[in-house]
DNA sequence: AAGGACAATGCAAACGATTGCACAAGAACT
DNA sequence: AGTTCTTGTGCAATCGTTTGCATTGTCCTT
């Protein structure tokens, strides 16, 4: 293996000055540098990264917490991540926690380890302070979710406008009855979501009722968005349409109100929330809300990078846009 | 930060003799030993990973290669992996390569720069004889697919067996004209599959004609599995059953064929293969071979993990079980 | 012309662990 | 009793970089 010496020998220069060349650091004159390079272009000299790691306590390793990296929605996000890490020479590493406190608060500790520099949270629940030890220590980034009263920098798309939209999007259809499926979990979006639907529905003079408010359970899956909607769709006076709050859901309810009889979008509309893949393979293709899952890994991913490489400050808040995407789940009303 | 001579000074010993209680090597005795253990635990000391990591020159870092982390059946086997070797002490480090031989290498470089132990590769087409170059040096595994050419250790399913056993359901349901919709992608499990469909139609005396067997690109998406579907089924003599080599690729088909009003499995069955989570969300839910995604990871990771720990050798060939799943969209020929 | 500022470089000490070698003391053998 | 083995421990070198400080030479200023 060639050393920073053995470049230091045939340049005929102290490892310091090789040391400096290779960093931008210090001041070399033109001359050396180029004898530097070239000699480490002759040798085919490259750095120990664990050796420098080591030195300079640092590890171009950040850290990705994610509830459940199988979520197609958080596997895009995960990609956008990996992807520019790896462009600026990061290397990222992925790791499920389920939820669970516990989890989570021994990945970071690898921060204090020194296995990694940085970490991007992609789900925290509401009122998780303790967080707030890491981040005063280390940056950290909260893409997607994140909670309003820490003050921590986060990526995320307005998620309040984004329900208000859709449910306007409803109302220009006709529909006056509109339900929505929630869920159980503690994430702010979800809150927003909520509170985007009720007020759209105020604004426009129309009633929100508890009746045409379900909530799926917190693991947010396809079983818990036919349950929910079967609850909304049993009733006589039942919605003439549907704003869930993942597409997923979206994906059960349309099942449960094929599986009564309705048509849709004829008898009922139905909209999602993500633009998972999957949203356009089903029959009918889902209306729904895109978030931009790829580029808020990235944008998450490139603060963050910057900050650990040029101390540059990361906001506190990044928005990134939506995008309302109306397929054939949607319809006028009945 | 506590650093082993603060250990070794509070135990009254040398900074060696910590390091051998803490590593277990060397000849200490008892006393000693309960010394240095408790002067650890009065401390708090934690070893600098750094610091090991640099001496020992390993990382305990292993690379993930896939190419496309976003894809469901993947993300699963990652997620596997991820799990598996955080149990162990290790971190997992995913990369997606886009099939590209120029990102494979980059990656698999950082074998050679000590920035990862070993690798497991979830994806390799054939014919990649240099990924032996990499093979010879370092430890690495082949997850679901792998070159038989190559002697390197990989860890699968017996995919030409999984294909003749759904093929030969189909025929026991009556079924004598069987369609496939294989792929142009260079991956092994695509050769076993499509020779599996033709032996077992060989076997059960009936034809196997080109007509019947449609290829859809090597992206394997949702679009290229409705075009393929098409072409199968526009055919005035058509196939009653379709066997095709992935689930994805089966919704399309499914797609295409209510779309061609046709029923399904009335007038068409269709099987699927791996068993993605979608393919029960699907109306209707769709008959398919599970592959352990999961457990593929996980077998890959231990057996990496212990090579790497304890120089345990690594077996050539792994095979798990596959699990064929009757769902809704499989039925008695029309 | 003397002094100061500055640019360019080298020396050597870190960084925190691991490990080959040496050595002491006691045990076991002849 | 003398030799050899074994066991337990410490010393000091080492891994490959980075970096604080010292040094040299050059140029500018007054």
């Amino acid at each position: 293996m060639v050393t920073i010496n053995d470049v230091a020998k045939e340049a005929n220069v102290s490892a310091s000055t090789v040391s400096r060349v290779l960093n931008n650091t210090g001041t070399i004159s033109q001359l050396t540098t180029n004898t530097v390079i070239r000699a480490v272009k002759k040798l085919g000299y490259e750095p120990n990264v664990l050796a420098r790691n080591f030195r300079k306590k640092r590890t171009r390793t950040i850290l990705i917490l994610t509830p459940n990296m199988t979520n197609p929605f958080y596997s895009n996000v995960i990609s956008g991540i990996c992807d520019l890490s790896r462009d600026m020479n990061y290397s990222s590493f992925v790791c499920n926690t389920t939820d669970e406190t516990e989890q989570i608060k021994k990945t970071l500790d690898m921060l204090y380890k020194h296995k990694a520099d940085g970490a991007i949270l992609l789900a925290s629940e509401k009122g998780q302070f303790w967080i707030s030890d890491y981040a005063d220590e280390f940056p950290i980034i909260q893409c997607c979710e994140y909670d309003p009263d820490l003050e921590i920098s986060h990526v995320s798309i307005d998620n309040y406008h984004a329900a208000v939209e859709t449910v306007r999007y409803l109302i220009a259809l006709g529909h006056k009855k509109i339900g929505t499926i929630s869920s159980t979990n503690k994430y702010l979006s979800t809150d927003n979501r909520l509170k985007g639907y009720k007020d759209a529905l105020h604004e426009a003079g129309l009633e929100s009722t508890d009746r045409f408010v379900s909530f799926a359970g917190k693991d947010y899956n396809y079983q818990s968005g036919c349950r929910a909607a079967e609850k909304l769709l049993a009733q006589s006076d039942r919605p003439t349409a549907l704003f869930c709050i993942s597409d997923v859901l979206a994906m059960g309810a349309v099942n449960t109100a094929k599986i009564m009889g309705l048509r849709i979008p004829e008898d009922l509309s139905i909209v999602g929330f993500d633009d998972v893949e999957q949203t356009s393979m089903f029959t009918p293709k889902i209306t729904t809300v895109a978030q931009p899952c790829y580029s808020l890994g990235q944008k998450a991913a490139e603060l963050l990078c910057k900050n650990l490489e040029q101390n540059e400050s990361i906001p506190l808040e990044t928005i990134l846009p939506y995008r309302m995407i109306v397929r054939e789940s949607t319809g006028p009303r009945p």
